[in-house]
DNA sequence: ATTGACATACGAAGGTCTTCGTAGTAACGT
DNA sequence: ACGTTACTACGAAGACCTTCGTATGTCAAT
């Protein structure tokens, strides 16, 4: 019923269209093409593989077929999340923190709104 | 000078290394295939491989090798959640905490355990 | 010395990922 | 109507991942 974990590439493709909206090959290429050197019909041929693979939808009304993610942006992230949790961290929550925190620095706005973060997740649970 | 991302079937072994200690092919073996089949030549190559890539340090001295991480699992650790922090969630540690938690149900006491962390985390910087 | 048990090494098959060139086609301007 | 431009579709090459069979070597015990 899900669709199967994207691979890197796809997942840039994921983050370009989580931050663009729903958009043309043209412009996810455009996009991409301005962090790393990447032929139009690369770009084109991982959107084409990503609709049949259930990660992207796409409406073919116009002719520049218009794609978006298939899934919420929060589900893939969460599909993410968990997988990594269960493959690296043998399903510690904290363990994934600790790593994520101490690979770079957190603000202390962030570290306050991770705080606010676990109140609410600590209070809505009991 | 750090060794590449490990790929799936790798990360199982390490895994497996990170529970038992340093260990023979055989001894990760028998583990590997208690959850799920697996030839023994299909474990050796990859540890083979993984020594060859700087994943794994092996030690020949006797006739069955004995082989243990090169890295320390925390600095492995640390480099894969500060990997997916940055594919999937463009560097918000917030985001990739939600994406854990609402994974599945973290308990009490972990929640407890990370708001502890943040506390010494927001602590030491200032 | 031969055999059996247990190692490593290695080649190769089959799958997936990544990348690109090119063919075909619809629309657009002159 | 014709050439140019903008798009999709597709095949294929090359890299990497995963898996296994098999060759080869070593040790110990009969």
């Amino acid at each position: 019923m899900h669709p199967p974990r994207p691979t890197d590439a796809e997942l840039e493709i994921l983050r370009v269209l989580w931050s663009l909206g729903p958009s043309t090959v043209r412009a996810v290429h455009e996009t991409v093409n301005r962090r790393r050197p990447a032929q139009y019909s690369t770009v084109l041929k991982f959107m084409q593989i990503m609709a049949e693979k259930g990660l992207l939808r796409r409406d073919e009304k116009n002719r520049a077929h218009v794609y978006e993610p298939a899934q919420p942006r929060e589900a893939t992230q969460r599909q993410l999340a968990r997988d990594l949790l269960d493959r690296a961290f043998s399903g510690s929550a904290k363990e994934l923190m600790m790593g994520a925190l101490s690979s770079r620095k957190a603000s202390p706005e962030e570290l306050a709104e991770l705080r606010k973060l676990l109140e609410e997740y600590q209070g809505e649970r009991e």
